[in-house]
Formats: structure tokens, C-alpha cells, sequence
DNA sequence: TAGATTGTTAATCGATTAACAATC
DNA sequence: TAGATTGTTAATCGATTAACAATC
């Protein structure tokens, strides 16, 4: 795998479209599909296809085409679903609930070890199989446990308080789902804003 | 307002973060802001900042700079929060009940008025102040009410043709959050994808 | 071999940044 | 008026698309 220069975001969030898309004709048992048929079945040009592809590598075979299940394992492996890295989840509101239960961790490269909250009424209650346990015990967890990743689902007062904590811990990764701008810490971590209310916003606009 | 050609989404989704900014700059008393000081507050350039708005008008004054409160509810007219867009919740599970609670729809001109699932198990419950109606309630709902929007926390696996119907039934903005392409629906609504796994996926090659 | 399709280079398009004349 | 800062045009940068030589 060839990684010369900075990979740009845009194609790495392409990336797990065309794992999904691959997964769905491997599974109907196509075996081989060209750059020119998957991007018509995509709604995307062949030309950005073969470009996404060549920033690591060159999977296809000329004459031929890509071989749909070899190529979509390869692309696994670009975005590290081989290497599972631990998640913890920071607040078990309603939302924090939804992202551990629902968001597949495992199928997608991670694993969620940890949910986390401050308040009494939900500490010690279960979550999709782990306990909620108080934040008072995230340091010593951090400790005994190798944390790539904390999912932040917390009210935004208290975000780059939290932040500031999750950091000195040595979690590398925070996943932010709350409104509350990040972008002085950018240098001590990865991070990656979900910002729904900027999503929402693009809608409302586009209604008009 | 002018708006002479298409505005990309890029600019619409950094509205709402100039948006919050000015809020925040206002509430401390600040009056007038320029572009310079408000790009080295936001960590961007302040061209991006002065050509962002003059997609829509001049908003600020030579030699002096930007009235903050001024600027803040100008944008607010352009990201529309005057006008209150219905919205449904379709999926009462974690991400519905979270995405209904937390949301904060009326701070950005949008009003819940519907929540619906297929599940006997939560229908008639209460989630933030509204009871979850059957699927089968829906068409009626609609035909009461006018509804702008549908968020789409459902199972990947419906998510076409809940697309389907809801479309039918002349929804015309799609907020999703499932996993799963609706690219070809894309003449028939206004859809806004949240795509949850990409960003995660994005987090997780940029920790290598 | 001939046909097909990749990998890669070149051209185009759009978005960001810089520059500056207009003007408060 | 002089200084500051916008609104807008021009220059740069990056991403997408097109073209084509390499090659299976």
C-alpha cells in the first residue's frame, strides 16, 4: 500500500461507500466489476473511482476490471478494520445510548469497552451489555485499558473541560457529537465533529 | 438578500458556526467585530469569511467592520430560523429518542410535531413530550399536518421504502441517519445524509 | 493478437486565498 | 482628511474529470 502524499479527507470518507457497495455484489456473487460499471451504479465518474484507488495502490488489472471481494477486502484493510481499537462512550444520555447500541463498533474496526457518565441516576445502569460507570473512575480505567477512542456525548458546557481530561489521559481519538468548537485542540488529538446542527442547517437552506 | 448563482453547501454549513460565534461575541457586549479578528478567533482566513457573506449581501461597513448582533440575525435569516419547518421523527428507538430530545429543533427553525414507529412495543409511550404513533398513523398525520421534513432513524434494511412512502406522501427534506444510499431519490426530495460510519471511518484511518 | 480496462498524466473546474480599489 | 476595513476581482491551490499510453 503506497501512501506518498497526504491523503485528502474527502477521499478517505469515499472509502467506506465503496466497501459497502463491493460487500452488496460480492454477496450477490459478481465477481469481477469494472471502474466504468460501479461508478453508473454509484452515480460517481470512473475517473474519481481509479483516482480514490491509486492514492494507495493499484488493486485492479488491466483488460479486466477489480475483482469485487478482493477489492473490498483491501479497502478494509486501508481503513484498519483489521486492527480493532478501543472505544470508551463519555455521557449515557440518550444519545450515548443510541451510538453504543447502535453504532456496530465491531464490524467497523472497533471496539466499545466503556461508557461513562457524571450522573448518579444512570451510573451502574446497563448499556448495550456494559455497565455505566462513574466518571470519577475513567482515569483508573484509562490505565488498565488501551483507549484509542472517546465518543464525546456530553452537553457542550462541559466539552473542552472533558476534552481537556480525555486528553491528559492519552486517548489520541475523540469522536464529538457536541455543538462546541474543538479546533484549538487539533494538535494534541484527532478529531473528528459530527456537528448535526450544521447538517440540519444544510437542509433547512436547501428547502427553499 | 441577493443570490445570484448556487451557493455551495460548504458555505451553507459554515453559517451556522459564524452563527454561534456572533452569539457568543454578542453576549460578552462586543458591538463590532472586523473580518481579521473574527478569522483569528475561528482559526480561518478572513477572505473565506467576507466571501462567505457576500453570497448573500453586504452585511458590514468599510473602515469599520461588522455590527456582531446585526450580522449574527442576518445569517439567521438566511439559514431561515424565521420560518418554523414541521418535522417528524420516523424510528423511536435510542437515535430517534435521542435525536427528539436532544436536538434543540426550535432554536433552529424547525418544530417537532411527530414521532412514529413500527414496534407495538413503543408505540403510545411518551419521548420528550410527544406519544410515538403507529406507521399506520402516518398518511393521516401528514394529511393534517404540513410536514417539511422526515428524519430517518430507522434500520438500514426499510430505510427505501420508508423513502418511498414518505415521499408519497409529500415530505420534501429527508434528514437521514441510516446507513444506506439514497442518491437516486435525490430529484424527488431535498436529502441531507448524517452517514455516521464514513465519519467514524475518517477518525479511524486519520489514528494511524 | 485484439479488445478492454487499468494506472497515470493532463485539462478542467471549483473553492480558497491574496490583493486592492471603493468607501465609510 | 487619514486610517481602517469592506466588497470584489484576480491569483493560487486542490479536487475532479478527461484522455490516453501501458498492459493484461
Amino acid at each position: 500500500m503506497k501512501r506518498e502524499h497526504q491523503i485528502s479527507n474527502q477521499v478517505i470518507k469515499r472509502l467506506p461507500r465503496y466497501y459497502r457497495f463491493l460487500g452488496e455484489l460480492s454477496a450477490k456473487g459478481i465477481v469481477k466489476i469494472s471502474s466504468q460499471h460501479l461508478a453508473e451504479l454509484m452515480g460517481i465518474t470512473a475517473s474519481q473511482i481509479r483516482q480514490d484507488l491509486n492514492c494507495f495502490g493499484g488493486f485492479g488489472q488491466q483488460g479486466y476490471g477489480y475483482n469485487t471481494s478482493a477489492l473490498q477486502a483491501e479497502i478494509g484493510k486501508i481503513l484498519g478494520l483489521d486492527t480493532i481499537k478501543n472505544v470508551i462512550i463519555i455521557g449515557a444520555g440518550n444519545l450515548g445510548k443510541a451510538i453504543l447500541s447502535g453504532m456496530h463498533f465491531n464490524k467497523r474496526g472497533f471496539e466499545a469497552i466503556g461508557i461513562f457518565d457524571s450522573s448518579e441516576k444512570v451510573i451502574g445502569t446497563s448499556v448495550a451489555g456494559l455497565t455505566v460507570q462513574s466518571m470519577d473512575e475513567l482515569p483508573g480505567f484509562c490505565k488498565k485499558n488501551n483507549v484509542a477512542v472517546a465518543v464525546l456525548c456530553i452537553p457542550s458546557t462541559t466539552l473542552r473541560e472533558t476534552c481537556e481530561t480525555i486528553i491528559d489521559l492519552g486517548i489520541k481519538g475523540i469522536w464529538n457529537f457536541s455543538h462546541g468548537d474543538l479546533s484549538d485542540f487539533k494538535d494534541k488529538a484527532v478529531i473528528e465533529n459530527v456537528h448535526l446542527g450544521d447538517s440540519l442547517a444544510a437542509l433547512g437552506y436547501n428547502l427553499k
